[in-house]
RNA sequence: GCGAGUGUGACUGAGAGGCCAAAAGUGACCGACUCAAGAUCGGUUCUCGCAGGAGUUCGCAGGUUCGAAUCCUGCCACUCGCACCA
């Protein structure tokens, strides 16, 4: 096996490299990996699904492009090779015993270059194994100096053409890194979310103390507020006002675009009893409550007890001591099935004891949602609905009452991978990919409509990802990647940088000669859209490029998994309509699924992967190909299951002695070649039919199982003893071709045996003879075959070993009778249409059975089979005993054929056109 | 929670109103060849049946239809995405 990968391997080495020719192209790409570790199975199939497309067109005469780069932008290798200089044993195990990196090398992994550098040399050293069809020539990573200068220039563009503004944005924020986070980045707390908290200024003597809630419209409602008499809160200058916040508010506001200095701490029990003053609700104490927590927003909040569980409870706890007895609950909303306080009724129903009831979550999202999603201010407060009503509210008062917003986790702890905790910030300066442009999103849309989308239930997914876009912050401050060019402290964030690099591609192997500073935006404008500037250098042969990159572009399939539909693949979209005209626009995309390993998910991190290097090393690489395409379609998830691809490995095998088989083949002619040959066409058809259509596993089912299963038949049906005929012949060379995308490997060396020209990944693939169709002769072998299942089922039913077998065959008034029934219009009254003829109708009773029997035989019969049962106007008893060698053979019986008609049997009456009757003695 | 998708026999997975007890592959079982095999070849693999038949099945519960794995409604379970990240 490693023998025939190893020739083959050589024979390819340059054969993929494709350049502009006479013929039509085919360009396909995949989405480019990120090398930050050894490739897994999953990743195999990614690229070897579209490999075997790659391969299959190119034997339909297409000239095929299959590029492949690195992109190596972006962050994560920088964690990795801090913490491998850290010493930290998860990553240094991770790296050293699963992925198998080499002492010496991991010691350099320190420099995050060597990292991404190790990867892709072993990514391409194992797809180089797989049998990927890449031309390597094109190969660069996305550091590359000429990249770059590609990454300035795209960028300028989308600059001048108004796609990149400047902003402000919440981010989750590690202080100790002094960096945003991401979810990657994250120990804990990674389905935090930052939820937009509107801080309502309640004054007290000269300050403000501002409560943060997420529902301003209920400030009517407003009782009291709640202070945790036990917390130490401080009084802070804010943007040149006094507030009162928690200290843990104080550092946060710190975060959020405030300048924020403490005058000194308030002990929380000195603020109980209080009276506060706001517009929108007049006077209100501060009440005490150890529930108030001072790391959750501004660490004070209102109360509104009409609506909020917690409040009311809180409320009544007090109350339940005797205190406060002159505060009552002011409603403000009103709500279908609920009464007057929503949250009282709420919490009686439930028979809450206390505030401490673990149910009290659960309660308060329910009350929240009946108000938000069904109910209405009272009309006093303006009659809105509650959605309304927030929207309007929050902005009155960020309006006229001097409210701003506080961010803030919806859950907690959030914690960074370095231990800090994690903090929201508002990131200023920030840049941003402004995808929220209504014009941009609707000339994308626009494009995607005329888009071909694999499989199409996606499409879907794409607009409704084009829809809810908003804008993208395109700038980090750390990792690897290209500088912006009109703000250099901000590096180009790493999934914009890989949008339009399928174009990069087409001349990728030319800009490689280049000296960097020679790749002007100039140098761009006229490869990539044909704009001339004059005193352009290198002009011979920029001309060539412009040429190569018109000849390839656009390209017709992208590939790449599901769970980039929402940024990369949609990203892509809007980065060639904001650059690229209209003739230069992506054709199609495919979108694969996920894999598993033994029905468990596939994780780097969990320790749960099988290396694809292994799995080339245990099965070989068209054992591999053929398991990853052929157990299921490419956008389905697929199941790597070691059982599986063994026995995957059993059928290549067969598959390898058939050929060897075919090769001793005789020239002469059996009954059943021109079967074969006939059937033979139409799998031919449809494998092609199914690879046009990215179908590998329907292709694999049509080019491998249903030829083997012919086969059997086939050699069924051969004389005793004899070797195969011509079509065993003819079948060899069709079948190696018809197998070559799957496993390259295998018939690369079968068709040099056969005598096959050339390479066999650049010979003809088959093409269906329509004219070599013989439907009637498959229908005989239908005959036969059924005819035989019927008598095993009778046999098999009746447990005696017979001597004799006879075949009744129908006599004709039935065909007559079945091709009315057949072709009548209203089955329900064909009985009695059929009875009118004189010819039927004189054999009574006999008749009117048979045309019953009809009726079920041709409901039961595949359509495609009584039609040209129809049209055959077979002679039953001919075929039978032609078959009578193979049919005695078959059930070890002698076999007689009669005709019903004439036959004395009893059975012999139950005998129908394509159902013989059928005595077993 | 929101959006998209999926649920078929022991497993993977076709089927998209009558060809359906439901393709193909795998596994399991039986037999053949063999010193032997995870090899190869043949057969069986929902239940019942001494004549090619009948019955019950396609996540669950209803509904439409002469007829539903397939169409409609509701429910349940799983997968992917929900952004600063490759």
């Amino acid at each position: 096996m490693r023998q025939l990968e190893e020739a083959a391997l050589k024979q390819w080495e340059h054969a993929f490299e494709a350049d502009p020719a006479a013929k039509e192209k085919f360009y396909l790409t995949v989405a480019y990996p990120y090398p930050s570790g050894a490739m897994h199975v999953g990743h195999g199939r990614t690229y070897i699904a579209p490999d075997v497309i790659a391969r299959f067109w190119r034997m339909r005469g297409r000239q095929v492009l299959y590029p492949m780069a690195f992109h190596v932008t972006g962050a994560p290798v920088i964690g990795i090779s801090k913490r491998i200089a850290r010493g930290d044993e998860k990553a240094i195990h991770l790296y050293r015993d699963l992925y198998r990196v080499p002492e010496e090398t991991l010691k350099e992994f320190t420099n995050p270059l060597t990292i991404v550098r190790h990867f892709a040399a072993e990514y391409q050293r194992v797809m180089t194994s797989c049998g990927l069809s890449i031309d390597w020539r094109r190969r660069f990573t996305t550091v590359d100096p000429q990249y770059s200068k590609f990454i300035e220039w795209q960028w300028k563009h989308l600059w001048e053409g108004g796609h990149v503004k400047k902003g402000a944005h919440p981010v989750r924020f590690c202080p100790q890194c002094d960096n945003p986070v991401g979810d990657h980045d994250l120990l804990e707390g990674d389905k935090a979310e930052i939820l937009k908290f509107v801080m309502v200024m309640f004054r007290w003597r000269d300050s403000f103390i501002p409560t943060a809630t997420l529902r301003p419209e209920t400030v009517y409602g407003v009782t009291n507020l709640w202070v945790n008499p036990t917390v130490t809160y401080v009084k802070v200058l804010v943007d040149g006002t006094t507030w009162i916040v928690s200290r843990e508010a104080a550092t946060k506001l710190s975060l959020q675009d405030h300048a924020v200095k403490e005058i000194e701490e308030i002990p929380g029990n000195s603020l109980i009893d209080q009276i506060v003053h706001h517009p929108l609700c007049g006077d209100v104490p501060v009440l005490p409550a150890t529930f108030v927590d001072p790391d959750m927003a501004s660490g004070i909040v209102m109360s509104v007890p009409a609506h909020a569980p917690f409040d009311y409870i809180a409320l009544r706890d007090l109350q339940a001591e005797g205190r406060y007895q002159d505060i009552k609950p002011v409603s403000l909303i009103k709500v279908p099935h609920y009464g007057e306080f929503p949250a009282k009724d709420a919490v009686e129903k439930a028979g809450i004891v206390d505030q401490n009831d673990p149910r009290m979550d659960a309660l308060t999202q329910e009350v929240y949602s009946a108000e938000f999603s069904s109910g209405k201010l009272l009309e006093k407060y303006g009659g809105e609905t509650v959605r309304q009503a927030r929207e309007t509210v929050g902005i009155l008062m960020t309006d006229s009452y001097n409210s701003s917003v506080i961010y803030e986790f919806d859950s907690r702890p959030v914690v960074c991978r370095c231990g800090g905790r994690v903090y929201v910030k508002i990131l200023h300066d920030q840049w941003f990919l402004q995808y929220s442009d209504p014009a941009w999103k609707s000339q994308v849309e626009a494009h995607l409509a005329e888009m071909s989308l694999v499989p199409p239930e996606v499409r879907a997914e794409f607009e409704r990802t084009i829809d809810w876009l908003k804008d993208w912050a395109c700038t980090r401050r750390v990792g690897l990647g290209t500088r912006l060019p009109w703000d250099p402290d901000w590096l180009i964030e790493p999934l914009s940088d890989s949008t339009i690099y399928m174009a990069y591609y087409t001349i990728a192997h030319h800009l490689k000669k280049f000296n960097p500073d020679d790749l002007t935006p100039e140098t761009f404008e006229f490869l990539f859209l044909g704009k001339d500037t004059p005193g352009l250098k290198n002009r011979e042969e920029l001309e060539v490029m412009r040429k190569e990159f018109e000849y390839w572009y656009p390209y017709d399939y992208r590939f790449s998994a599901k769970d980039l539909i929402s940024n990369h693949l949609t990203f892509q979209l809007f980065h060639h309509a904001a650059i690229f005209p209209k003739e230069s626009m992506p054709c199609g995309m495919v979108v694969f699924g996920m894999g598993l390993l033994e029905g468990a998910k596939m994780s780097s991190s969990k320790g749960n992967v099988f290396l694809l290097e292994d799995a080339l090393e245990e099965f070989g690489a068209d054992t591999v190909r053929m398991f990853l395409v052929g157990s299921a379609e490419p956008w389905q998830d697929f199941d790597w299951r070691n059982d599986l691809v063994y026995s995957t490995r059993k059928q290549i095998e067969r598959f390898w002695n058939t050929i060897e088989e075919t090769r001793n083949a005789e020239r002469r002619t059996s009954g059943v070649d021109p079967w074969l040959i006939s059937r033979l066409q139409q799998h031919i058809q449809k494998a092609t039919e199914a690879l046009e259509r990215f179908q590998t596993r329907q292709a694999l089912q049509e080019a491998f199982y249903a030829i083997e299963s012919d086969l059997k038949w086939y050699r069924k049906r051969l004389p005793d003893g004899a070797a195969g005929g011509f079509a065993l012949k003819e079948l060899g060379s069709i079948w190696v071709r018809l197998l070559a995308p799957v496993i390259p490997f295998t018939c690369e060396r079968l068709w040099c045996e056969i005598g096959g020209e050339g390479l066999v990944s650049f010979a003809p693939w088959p093409s269906a003879d329509r004219s070599r169709i013989d439907p009637n002769l498959e229908l005989a072998e239908e005959l036969l075959l059924r005819t035989i299942e019927d008598i095993e089922s009778i046999r098999k039913v009746i447990q005696i070993t017979p001597s004799s077998i006879t075949i009744c065959v129908a006599p004709s008034w039935k065909k007559d009778v079945f091709a009315s029934v057949a072709t009548a219009p209203d089955r329900n009254t064909v009985i009695r249409e059929i009875m009118k003829d004189e010819q039927v109708r004189r054999r009574g009773k006999a008749a009117q059975d048979a045309i019953k029997q009809c009726i079920t035989l041709i409901h039961r019969l595949p359509p495609g089979i009584v039609e040209q049962y129809l049209k055959a106007e077979m002679n039953e008893i001919e075929i039978f005993d032609n078959a009578r060698d193979f049919l005695e053979r078959e059930c070890s019986a002698k076999v007689h054929v009669v005709d019903a008609g004439e036959s004395t049997l009893a059975k012999a009456s139950a005998a129908l056109p394509f159902k013989p009757a059928i005595v077993i003695e």
